[in-house]
DNA sequence: CTTGACTCCGTACCCATGTACAGCACTTAT
DNA sequence: ATAAGTGCTGTACATGGGTACGGAGTCAAG
């Protein structure tokens, strides 16, 4: 009976939908524990897998490594007050929230570019796109730069 | 009288916040046309400030330059027919609003932990964010792979 | 006219996020 | 017993998005 085989980083890399490189680079990067070794080779558990699907979609909505990083230190190691988290989690959220309300401006800008400008034929101006995202957005030459 | 000093690189620069090199390597990439040049020096204009703090703010919120390089050129030069522009202006909305139903998700998460783990002292799994997050995400064993 | 600030062009370098590969060890199937 | 297959370590390369720098030309003020 061979002994239920553990998850070893070819299984896990597999598991996760990475390869196995990203792996070792994301614990160089220590996003992720080593895992104990057995024998030399890495074991790896379910929570590994869960980890790094998790990273991967923090990442595909914009997050940095570093900045996940940092959301999985303040959880993981707990040296900091849950005052301190709490901030941090607070912050972050209102992060998040601004990102959400720009991407709601581009999303009236293209609607806007999509209904008129991107269907008439009209196009006198040289740039008709620039013109709808101003419009929705207050930003060039009024508001505080970027 | 001084013959109202045209925009060179440098105040570009300085008008849209970005630096001299930027404005160069965004030519380079083509995102920015080459302005017409007086005695070998680049005369630039008012929309190119506003185009450059346009890209800025579309990087802002995710766009690579490639991205924004389709964009600016679907806007830019018409020889495609206004059914195809208003096609991909429709799918970057869709593409759009996925990311702010994911962030929303993320803030939801979030709030989660701040409220419960993070200001528990019951921290005795390894790893509360996670959960926060699945359960909140509905992702991680059961739905399809990222 | 000289000096300093600015421009030009080209190339090289930097950081983030991987990806590939070389060289060796260990296990397992044939 | 040997060849596949996987793992380990370490280093090198790739791509996106800039940033810096050297050497030369230009322009405007003193």
């Amino acid at each position: 009976m061979k002994n239920q085989h553990p998850i070893t980083i070819g299984g896990l890399a597999k598991a996760a939908n990475v390869g196995v490189e990203t792996i070792r680079f994301y614990q160089r990067k220590e996003l992720l524990k080593q895992p104990p070794k057995v024998n030399g080779f890495r074991h790896y558990s379910g929570e590994d897998i869960r980890l790094i699907k998790l990273i991967k979609r923090l990442q595909s909505v914009g997050f940095t490594l570093d900045e996940i990083k940092d959301f999985l230190i303040f959880d993981r190691c707990c040296s900091e007050s849950t005052q301190v988290v709490r901030q941090k989690s607070l912050h972050k959220i209102a992060e998040i929230n601004d990102k959400i309300a720009e991407l709601k401006d581009v999303v009236r800008a293209l609607e806007t570019f999509a209904n008129t400008c991107g269907s008439k034929h009209n196009r006198s101006t040289s740039c008709d796109l620039l013109d709808c995202f101003e419009n929705d957005w207050a930003c060039c030459e009024n508001s505080a730069d970027l």
